[in-house]
DNA sequence: TCTTGACCCTCCCCTAGTGGGAGAGTCAAC
DNA sequence: GTTGACTCTCCCACTAGGGGAGGGTCAAGA
């Protein structure tokens, strides 16, 4: 009782192009329902409408053929519900992302940005109790949270008093390559006993370029930018993954205004910089 | 003052990929201050550092090269502040487009469809006042509410009573181009004077299988397939754009659940329908 | 001065999801 | 039988790069 269509017919009735329907005769999305095995010709019936529209609505949200097409086989309803909700909790997420970015884009444009003062800095040997483990750059700042939150537990319980504000020391490839080694650090006065994630950690001297980057993580390329060009107008090489010390951040105030990050780039001792 | 890089520090500096560097240089976006005629070396001034940084603002927000071109560009400050403005627009716009195709599929995934009647209705040629253009189908719901207030408004200044609820002719282009011919008309007793955008205009007389459709018109390519189940597996060729009749709408009332559309497509004449 | 290893170059192919077009074969109506 | 609309495959183009081959360049150490 479902009528026989052209890929012409059922181009117009699905508004997909006959392109896009070749397409994904190709990819395996919608086997057309008979192919004639000497012309070549598609044939679709109507009741592959329905699923058309169906591929339509979620390439209307970018999701990508292949998950369209997990979608589509997937064997029961509450396979399905699931791929579709964890697609749409992906899409809310980066729909507020890129709000987030907008937001602090336009909020730049009003207010140009106020130059900060860079430093340099000796950082000698630091004893720690410390967290390291391989992130995507992507989850790098709820990594951060739950790593910092495990340390000052640890803390804690053992009755060790933190000597300063936490630190991050993060590889570059974490940058370059979207993933990579990160460490997050708590100085603390005595050796702290393993526990979970959590262990006793000594942060490397180092001699850092440093700038103090006020307000959101959102803005915090413009003080990398600011801190690159200082260290290569300065030709000082550069060496080794950057740290941040949070001296005021999510633990200390709601209001993301009010954050301190002090950022610092290892460079070379200053006894090799030509003046 | 400013020191010379290669592209491997300019790429450590910026956080952009050698691979990335090169290509905007292919494209004009990003050119080295220096290339050496004979090892074709680029080099880069750290001058060029904070340029990188907004490139790299911009790709998070993907936009096109091309547009972080024009906007780099920009002969003065306001042109550019016009440019980021304007794309700003466009996204919040596409960001808020795509919540609601969000909202809507999480909306139907929980509230399963209900069937709607279709039906074979004959309209006769009807007297109207209309406006026509070539619309993009992004611009067509914005495109109709500006004419039918104008329609609306030359009516209302000519004393001529409506007729009927407000209709719309859709050329299949619009849907399968993206562009194409759309007429908005309000039936008119009497035949009105032309007015700007607005003249006489007298719809065809079409045989029509019509669905209503109820709900916003973020869901409406439902009531859509489900017609063109219909149309085919009944073998009614379509032919000609598709009609819409605006029976409640947002003229008429602010909730978009009550709203009542029905969308007619044309098929042939029953007569030449085999049973 | 030579070697070595890190760095850089171009060129080509790959991605996803189409659009455009060439050249050839097919269908249906007149 | 012809014509015109339709369809087929194949190739290239687009974005914003990534991967890798094959080869040239640079700077430091021996």
């Amino acid at each position: 009782m479902s009528g026989s269509l052209t890929i012409g017919d059922f181009s117009r009735a699905t508004f997909l192009s006959v392109k896009t329907l070749r397409h994904y005769h190709r990819v395996g999305l919608l086997e057309p329902s008979d192919v004639d095995p000497i012309t070549g010709y598609r044939r679709y019936t109507s009741n592959q409408i329905p699923t058309a529209q169906v591929i339509r609505r979620f390439r209307d949200l970018d999701m990508p053929l292949e998950d369209i097409g997990s979608v589509l086989r997937a064997p029961d309803q509450t396979t399905r519900g699931r791929l579709i909700a964890a697609h749409l909790t992906r899409l809310e997420q980066s729909l507020a992302d890129t709000q987030r970015a907008v937001a602090s884009l336009r909020d730049l444009l009003e207010h140009p940005w106020p130059p900060a003062a860079i430093e340099h800095r000796r950082i000698p040997a630091t004893p720690a109790a410390a967290i390291t483990a391989t992130v995507e750059v992507g989850d790098l700042a709820a990594w951060y949270q739950g790593a910092v939150g495990e340390i000052r537990a640890t803390l804690s319980a053992q009755s060790i008093a933190s000597g300063g504000p936490p630190g991050g020391i993060y590889a570059n490839e974490l940058f370059s390559e979207e993933r990579g080694e990160a460490t997050v650090f708590l100085p603390a006065h005595s050796e702290v006993r393993p526990v979970g994630r959590v262990g006793p950690f000594t942060a490397p001297p180092v001699e850092l370029a440093f700038i103090t980057h006020i307000g959101s993580h959102a803005d915090v390329d413009r003080s990398y930018g600011a801190l690159a060009t200082y260290v290569t107008e300065h030709t000082l090489a550069i060496e080794g993954p950057v740290r941040e010390y949070y001296l005021v951040g999510r633990h200390d105030t709601g209001d993301e205004q009010d954050w301190r990050t002090e950022i610092g780039w290892p460079i070379f001792d200053t006894i090799h910089v030509p003046i």
